[in-house]
DNA sequence: AACACGGGGTT
DNA sequence: AACCCAGTGTT
């Protein structure tokens, strides 16, 4: 469960030095990174909330295109949660956003718009977990707690030799070499050596500052820690999109059917081109006329195929097939999403779609203009 | 403890 | 194609 004894001595007895070699590493290797420049609680809490299971190079524009819209947590408090989720549109994991506008709230409501300034404040506020919280209170507050992330086990899963690390030993080793004095850029240093140095599969054990500390390279395979899971198999479905065309009045542009996503699925709050899954045995235009009578209460004429999308989420893949259609019969009327609306192709654009659905505007944008061609 | 939740990068 | 993420929330 916790660290053993022996774990423990040889953690107290090479402190001073990991800690030195691994800060002054640092100091000579950090990229140039917006939100180590600009340090308030709350654009610490923007980056580390964006980095969760995301890249540091996907994450920098959407961080300071965000920062630049929302400079202030009030500022963030004030918005909609449609402007929040359109600009955080491709970043993934929707549910960070709208975790972090609803804490942004009650920041406001019940803590006089002051962040929290301890873990366990942070990690009350939704969206912030033990890494967030941690990582926050460490860079952006200077208190010496542990903030574990994947970087941060594997490195401290490798230097232990320790092939599946629990987080009360994990966050009890690296607990006993934050030095008090610099907690934050230790904190930083660990990821950063994670992400750039003690990589998952093919570590450069030569440029560590820890070659020497590290009991894994010892027993010579290092990346051999810490062990893996074997992954379930991921299933593939096969998913219907209607392209809902209707033209007010013949000389005017044609609008959309779109509708939003509930706000607890998955997706949530984003607006979509409604359709669902293929069922066995039945055809695309079967399980997209079904998915339209189900969803918005309408029936609808299938058309011509628009495009075909392929995608991998976590835990699926998907093919999917969009349709341009018509209504044949009915009102649309919201019976499992959020909100709908006839949309324009410019008004398209302004809303916070998934990627899938994106494509499949792009496509519609491409088809509308070569028709206006003729 | 297991699973759901996006999307993009690396090998 | 398989594997990897700068994790959190729910069940």
């Amino acid at each position: 469960m916790s660290l053993g004894a022996e774990q423990r001595a040889y953690l107290a007895q090479h402190r001073e030095e990991a800690q030195q070699r691994l800060l002054s590493w640092f100091e000579r290797h950090a990229r140039d990174l917006p939100w180590r420049r600009d340090r308030t609680p709350y654009r610490v809490w923007v980056a580390e909330v964006m980095l969760q299971q995301t890249q540091v190079d996907t994450v920098r524009d959407y961080y300071l295109h965000f920062v630049q819209r929302f400079p202030t947590l009030d500022s963030l408090a004030e918005a909609s949660l449609e402007e929040v989720l359109k600009l955080w549109e491709g970043l993934g994991y929707y549910s960070r956003a709208r975790a972090l506008h609803r804490a942004a709230r009650q920041v406001v409501r019940h803590h006089n718009g002051e962040l929290p300034n301890t873990p366990q404040g942070l990690r009350a506020l939704p969206g912030i977990g033990a890494y967030t919280a941690g990582a926050i209170a460490s860079i952006a507050f200077g208190i010496p707690t542990p903030a574990v992330d994947g970087n941060v086990r594997r490195v401290m899963a490798r230097t232990l030799a320790e092939p599946d690390p629990t987080p009360p030993a994990l966050e009890e080793a690296v607990r006993q070499w934050i030095p008090p004095a610099a907690p934050g850029a230790f904190t930083e240093a660990l990821m950063e050596l994670g992400a750039t140095i003690c990589s998952p599969r093919a570590p450069r054990c030569l440029l560590c500052p820890w070659h020497d500390l590290c009991r894994a390279r010892d027993l010579g395979e290092p990346e051999a820690f810490p062990v893996t899971k074997p992954r379930k198999a991921i299933p593939h479905y096969d998913v219907t999109a209607a392209v809902t065309l209707r033209w007010p009045s013949s000389e005017s542009a044609p609008e959309v059917l779109v509708a939003q996503r509930p706000l607890d699925a998955m997706l949530g709050g984003l607006w979509e081109f409604p359709g669902g899954k293929r069922e066995d045995g039945e055809t695309l235009p079967d399980a997209l006329r079904r998915e339209l009578m189900e969803e918005m209460g309408v029936a609808i004429n299938v058309g011509e195929q628009l495009t075909v999308v392929q995608h991998a989420y976590t835990h699926f893949r998907i093919t999917l097939y969009a349709f341009l259609c018509t209504l044949e019969s009915g009102e649309p009327t919201c019976l499992a999403c959020q909100a709908f609306q006839w949309a324009r192709l410019a008004q398209i654009h302004a809303l916070p779609m998934a990627v899938t659905d994106r494509r499949i505007a792009g496509a519609l944008e491409v088809w509308l203009e070569s028709r206006s061609d003729l």
